[in-house]
DNA sequence: CGCCCGCTTGAGCTGCCTCAAGGAATGTGG
DNA sequence: CCACATTCCTTGAGGCAGCTCAAGCGGGCG
């Protein structure tokens, strides 16, 4: 098996560029960094809480969680991250990790020296700026699903996350926001929006019908989008995209 | 009245000095950005989403919420900023909020421009990681208060928004994590905390009982704070102070 | 004094959780 | 190829936490 593709960073770069710009020679040199390649299985813990990294995690395949665990050994996903994802980027500031990071799915990813970015940050002030933004772009998510959870009830939870996902999706040239890989159980949802796993399963259910959701081995397909985004309250200003991207906000006057 | 501190930004080199490292050189550069103080009341939208703005808040004195809000009106808060938080840091990055700053008490609070940030940023690298690790640490905040919301129950909840202000209070130097002042209302509360204020009556009278709270005129005394900590399941390591600090946290094997 | 705002208390309703069991799909070993 | 385990989804029934609606109460302030 060749690996997907050369320079381990070309998505990581486009992902940048849909939220800032960034000079040619500083594409270069972020390109430039090489960084292994590694795979695991499901439920393999990539993080754990307190462990020290010297390296970020570049999604190359499959789907990541952040999540905090509680005392008595209950987990709560706070952010999933697909591929062209650094999760962990914030670990360049921040190298004593205080969440997890584990893997939803079977998953391919790079880890992407810190050395590596670290050089590209102080050589180029746009890097700098545009990690910068990337940082805020995932605080913002979280910022987002901290108000969707405490605000909304169980069903349109999970209709937002679903609008996310989708948007964020189509952003990473994986799909279409109204149709879409989701290789997840309805556990991992549930864990995602705040739910447990039955209660999940009428939700799903319910949206089903109410938006004309379809599901095919592991994709959904949504018939009724506007629907959907209707039930979710879904605004996609909070992802930051540029303003002149198809995938930026709209509403808000 | 003469202005509470010479340097606008005092306290917050302080607030990045519990976190990072910082030179001599990049702090004197620091303190010599001057920013104009203006003051607010209750209620007042400091930055509404949407809003362009050239400047980042540091709250001087008071409380300041972070709020996404819904189509309908209804607001959550995900955030609050007390002295020698800067509020929207994130907005050097980004300068289009993606959400909203109120007043949630009388205030004073500096605008610090952001090109005075900006050339400290570009001139020194270590104020550069120190801003970004800031940044991080506020994002931490979130996916916490995120996993809180969806894990835990509300009595819980609550306690865990206690302990955290507590800390931080202590941390700027404004009172001791076991009796701090608190000048919110319980509806405010019930806002961060995904209640309603009906139901947070309850839930203080509860905890006044189960953990000893007192409460005189807008402060807040936890005479018993180990039991508190255990309702909310509190670990401070996520606000990632410094690990010699009387702050940091201590469990996780 | 009277108004408004924040807090409290009560009573009834409901969204969601819990517990429990059964079924489909996939994998594993004999 | 079949017996069996495991994982995931589904469905039902009962219970509780927290919401809603409604009313009363105290304090600050015009």
């Amino acid at each position: 098996m060749k690996p997907p593709m050369a320079r381990p960073l070309t998505k990581f770069v486009d992902r940048l560029l849909s939220r800032s710009e960034v000079s040619t020679a500083s594409r270069k040199a972020l390109l430039a960094i090489d960084a292994p390649i590694k795979s695991c299985k499901a439920r393999w813990d990539l993080v754990r809480t307190g462990q020290r990294v010297d390296y970020a995690c570049l999604v190359a395949d499959g789907v990541i969680g952040r999540s905090e665990q509680f005392a008595d050994g209950r987990r709560r996903t706070v952010a999933i991250y697909v591929a062209g994802d650094m999760c962990d980027l914030h670990s360049v500031a921040v190298p004593a990790a205080a969440w997890n990071l584990t893997a939803l799915t079977e998953c391919r990813y790079y880890q992407v020296p810190h050395t590596g970015l670290h050089a590209c940050f102080d050589a180029h002030e746009d890097v700098a700026m545009a990690l910068w933004r990337d940082t805020v772009a995932d605080a913002s998510m979280l910022a987002k699903l901290a108000a969707v959870l405490s605000g909304l009830g169980a069903r349109e939870r999970v209709a937002h996350v679903l609008c996310e996902y989708g948007i964020r999706i189509e952003a990473a040239g994986l799909g279409s926001r109204s149709d879409f890989p989701l290789p997840l159980t309805q556990s991992q949802l549930a864990e995602l929006v705040g739910t447990t796993p039955v209660h999940m399963s009428r939700i799903v259910r319910s949206l089903a019908t109410e938006a004309a959701l379809e599901q095919h081995r592991g994709n959904i397909a949504v018939r009724d989008l506007a629907m959907l985004e209707r039930i979710a309250d879904f605004d996609p200003t909070y992802l930051l995209f540029r303003e002149n991207s198809p995938l930026a906000g709209r509403r808000r006057a």
